[in-house]
DNA sequence: CAATAATTTTAATGACGATTAAAATAATCG
DNA sequence: CGATTATTTTAATCGTCATTAAAATTATTG
C-alpha cells in the first residue's frame, strides 16, 4: 500500500514534468529549453528533475514515448468504435487535434529525433513508423471500401500529420482558437479524402 | 566595378552560408546547431562566419527573412500568371513545396521565432502575418468566385502551411521522394478546396 | 612586383547550462 | 515522538559553444 501511494505520487509528479517539458520543447526546442525552464514551471530547482529522470535526453525520450502511446491508443480506440474508414479517420483527427491542444496535453511534437541517443531514437522511430503504417492501412481500407478517394497514402498521411503537428507553432493557448481548431480541423483535413 | 565584384562574391558566399544554416536549423534546431556545424559544411572555421554576419541570431534572422521573401515573391508571381483562385493556389503550392525541398533551397522553416531578438521577431512576424493574409485573401476570392468551397480561411491556411512546413521533418533528400512530393502534394492539399 | 584590401585562421575569453554529490528539508510510518 | 524514507536544494564541476582580437593568408589592383 505504502509503495503504491509513493509510486503514485512519483509518477504523477513525473507526468507533470513531462507536460511542462513538452510545452517548453514545443515552444523553444530541445536545446533551447534549459532544465531551469522546465523546473521553473513546476516551482522546482533544476537539480530536482534528476530525481525523476536520468538526464535531459531521457526527458525528451519519455515525452516522445508518451506521445507515441497516446497516438496509438487514440487510433485503436477510434477503430474499435466502428464505422467506415472515412468516419474513423475523422474521429481520429479530432482526437489527435485534442492531444495537440488540450488534455491530457500538451503533447510533445516529435520534431527533434536527432537529439535522441541511438537506442532511444530506434525505439521512437519504430513506434512512429508503426503508427504511420496503421494510419496508411486505414486509408487503404477506406479506398478499398469506397469511403475514401484513391490517393498516395504515404504522402496523404504525411500531409495530414504535418498539418496537425504544426498546430503548436501558431496556437498559443487562446481558448476560442482551441474550440475553433477542434471543430474545423477534422473537416478541413478529411474533406480532401472524400471520393 | 571592383566594388561590384567583391560585393557579388560576398553576397554569394553569404547565400551559401544561409543555405547551409537553413539545412542545419531545419534538421537540428537553432540551438542544436553549432556555428562549427554550419562552417563545416562550407569548409570553413566557425570564426569565419563572423565576417559575414554579426552573430548567430542574425543568421537565423537572415534565413527567415529570405524565406519570407521567397514566399512573398512566389505568391506574387503565381498571382501574376492569372487563372482563377483555385488554379493560382495550386501553382503556389507547388512552388512552396519546391522551396521546401530543392532549389534555391533548402529554405529555413520558421519554427524558432522565440529565438529571435525582439526587433527581428517583430519584422518576421509582420512578414509572416502579411503572407498569411495574402494567402487567406486568395482563398476568399476563390470562395467568392466559386472556384473554392466555403471554409474557415484562417484554419485552412494554417493546415496547408503546416503540411508544407513539416516536409523537412520526414524528407531527407531522396530524389525519388522529392519528385513524388512535387507531383502529389499540390493535388492532396488542393483537393479539399474544391467546391 | 608592391601595396592595399579581403578573407580566414589561431588562440584566447567568458557565459551558460547540464550534471553531480552532499546537505537540508519534508513526509511517512512504526 | 523517533526513525526511516522521500524529495528538494545548495554548491561545486565540467564541457560546449558563442564571441573576439590579433595574426596569417589570399586576392586585387595600381
Amino acid at each position: 500500500m505504502a509503495r503504491t501511494a509513493t509510486q503514485n505520487r512519483f509518477t504523477l509528479q513525473r507526468d507533470r514534468m513531462l507536460r511542462a517539458a513538452a510545452q517548453c520543447f514545443n515552444h523553444k526546442g530541445f536545446r533551447g529549453t534549459s532544465l531551469k525552464d522546465v523546473a521553473g514551471q513546476l516551482g522546482l530547482t533544476d537539480a530536482a528533475l534528476y530525481y525523476y529522470v536520468r538526464d535531459k535526453e531521457e526527458l525528451v525520450y519519455l515525452c516522445y514515448l508518451k506521445a507515441a502511446e497516446l497516438g496509438r491508443t487514440a487510433l485503436e480506440a477510434t477503430n474499435a468504435e466502428g464505422g467506415n474508414a472515412y468516419e474513423r479517420i475523422r474521429r481520429y483527427l479530432k482526437r489527435h487535434a485534442q492531444f495537440m491542444l488540450g488534455e491530457p496535453g500538451p503533447v510533445a511534437i516529435m520534431s527533434e529525433i536527432p537529439s535522441l541517443k541511438a537506442e532511444h531514437r530506434e525505439v521512437i522511430l519504430r513506434l512512429s513508423r508503426e503508427h504511420s503504417a496503421r494510419f496508411e492501412a486505414l486509408l487503404r481500407t477506406g479506398i478499398d471500401e469506397g469511403s475514401i478517394a484513391p490517393c498516395d497514402v504515404r504522402m496523404t498521411g504525411n500531409a495530414i500529420m504535418g498539418a496537425l503537428n504544426w498546430i503548436p507553432k501558431w496556437h498559443h493557448g487562446d481558448p476560442a482558437v482551441t474550440a475553433q481548431v477542434l471543430t474545423t480541423f477534422p473537416d478541413i483535413l478529411s474533406r480532401g479524402l472524400k471520393p
